[in-house]
DNA sequence: GCCCACGATTGGAGCGCTCCAACGAGCGTA
DNA sequence: TACGCTCGTTGGAGCGCTCCAATCGTGGGC
């Protein structure tokens, strides 16, 4: 019923040239006559022809794919990180896999299994790194978007949390406000945040208070927090979350107190994620530039492949604020 | 520097033993002496060993692997059918690669170019099928979630997009609503939850009005359109989105204009997405039953790739509705 | 004590490619 | 005319597995 697919002999034949001539073509070699280049194009296209890529990887010493370990597919961060890999990786010929971690982490013991055994040229690391991300030698690894630097050997690209925490504060302190609560979650992004935001506090004179959610940073975290600052120093006038999503549980919080934000409440998020932009949310963010992390990890995982050799260097990109509609000054001044 | 991946050869050396014997501890062969595998275990863990995709999909016939096709990483429908695919492939030893469509058309020319070359054991589509996804006869294919069956021989599971916004309709009938518009989209989903809407406010015996957003279904479309439909009919109490993400939209245009949900406008939501629950919208919303459907989907690959023929079936199953706090009575009834 | 059957183990062939060394044909040059 | 070159093209080897037929070893039945 199910014919095998083609193969390259069967492109050779009905082009009627041999088989390394085909693979010269599909590689795009320029020492090709035009003559048969058309011809095996029109076989190709006449079968149906589609190179078997585990072949391919068996007999070539590369895949020329890049293997990218997210998360969770719900936190969008890594949708920008994506397109500026996608970006920079192209023009080299490579391609990317995606692998969620929550989702394979119960089909797989070892965290990154699939990708070794799908022989990878390089590996781009956008999760917390645990100490079983263990990798082998000589395999170019690049851990984007987080700090903790678990995986030795690796490049780290990432944004600068700390000033990032220090750019939303400024823009906070200086429309005026003073009593300024921030909503932690876990993870060594949100460290980095919360010390940032503790230290830009301490640098004002102001006392820094810092919330946690329950252990994670989801809007239900960021909900659960802003309740207990909220509730716990209803004087406060703005808050700084961890990211975005927790931004958005402090604005459904201070909506149920009867808090206007930005006339009574300012917000402001972190990563610009989605839903940032969206009109109900309109959250005043720090941009982290996922994207052009993606470019420079790109860069860098081709200059690994390349060859040289990889010092473990850590890149970090300056953060932006993006000031939108979730922030004003406070109502009462001092 | 590099040294290469240990090979099974290397395995069965280390563990004394052939490399047949080798390839049948790794697949869990039963008729395999304690002893010997006990030692082959060991020496894959001495030397790091993991098995080449490559060589085991060449050498094999099968790839043990289904493609899923998604739309765009920023719809998180597809989160839970995933997790329902997931759950219905792993304890038949198949695992799920994913590929994003819109991230990849810069790509490749033809959207299943990848799962094909990579010869996949099964497609899942779940996004809108297009004439361009002309698929190898005898793959098993099945399109999840979309209704439109322009993949031929492909099996559909997908929810009733029509039942589900007649669901939402007597809800919103049931509170007393009469004034009640809908905010419509692009694509075959949107078109029948179109359908139902209007089927409802027919049936009872009230005027249907739907308003497009600007061609697509984002949170931009939904605000755009809810903008349009308050201002041209500002006695609305009540409005039925395609997806939860015009919903937000729709949120948001409330919220500008003044009216409170749900005491002055209710919002129903389609999709039961992660951002229906959050503390922000608390989105009543039609659950359309996703990690339902991958686990169907998975059912039907399975029975596909064991060797039924596959005949074209479509599975409806029928959507839930969630009521949660964006819908209540309108203010004033009559 | 011998033979057979069956479970455990093995080597060989081959999957569809890439890479490489080698080939033939035409050209310019001596 | 003979030679070396280059360009375009070719066949063969081998990548690391799986599958299969063949082999080995051992215990039970007679």
């Amino acid at each position: 019923m199910n014919s095998r697919p083609p193969t390259i002999y069967d492109v050779a034949r009905t082009a009627g040239v041999s088989k390394s001539l085909v693979s010269l073509v599909l590689r795009g070699s320029p020492s090709v006559s035009e003559a048969r280049r058309a011809a095996v194009l029109a076989a190709v296209e006449q079968l149906g022809y589609r190179p078997s890529q585990a072949a391919a990887a068996l007999a070539g010493a590369t895949t020329r794919t890049i293997g990218v370990v997210i998360d969770d597919y719900r936190n969008l961060w890594f949708v920008e990180l994506l397109r500026g890999l996608q970006e920079g990786l192209a023009s080299h010929g490579l391609r990317i896999a995606v692998a969620d971690h929550t989702l394979n982490a119960h089909v797989e013991a070892h965290p990154l299994d699939g990708f070794l055994s799908m022989r990878v040229d390089g590996l781009v690391i956008a999760t917390e790194p645990t100490g079983a991300m263990r990798v082998p030698e000589g395999l170019p690894v690049v851990v984007a978007g987080h700090r903790e630097g678990l995986v030795p050997g690796a490049d780290v690209v990432a944004n600068d949390d700390r000033l990032g925490a220090r750019l939303a504060m400024e823009h906070l302190t200086d429309l005026g406000h003073r009593r300024i609560g921030h909503l932690t979650g876990g993870g060594g992004a949100a460290r980095l945040r919360a010390e940032g935001f503790a230290e830009s506090m301490v640098a004002a004179g102001l006392e820094p208070r810092t919330v946690p959610g329950r252990g994670a940073t989801t809007e239900e975290d960021g909900y659960a927090a802003a309740v207990r600052l909220l509730d716990t120093a209803p004087e406060t006038t703005a808050v700084f979350a961890a990211n975005d999503t927790m931004a958005m549980g402090a604005l459904a919080a201070a909506g149920e107190r009867g808090l206007r934000v930005p006339q009574d409440l300012s917000v402001v998020g972190y990563d610009d994620s989605p839903i940032a932009s969206t009109h109900l949310l309109r959250l005043t963010t720090v941009d982290s530039r996922n994207a052009e992390i993606g470019e420079v990890a790109a860069e860098r995982l081709v200059a690994r492949i390349g060859g040289s050799r990889g010092t473990g260097a850590a890149v970090l990109l300056e953060p932006e604020l993006v000031v939108r509609g979730s922030t004003a000054a406070p109502r009462s001044t001092g």
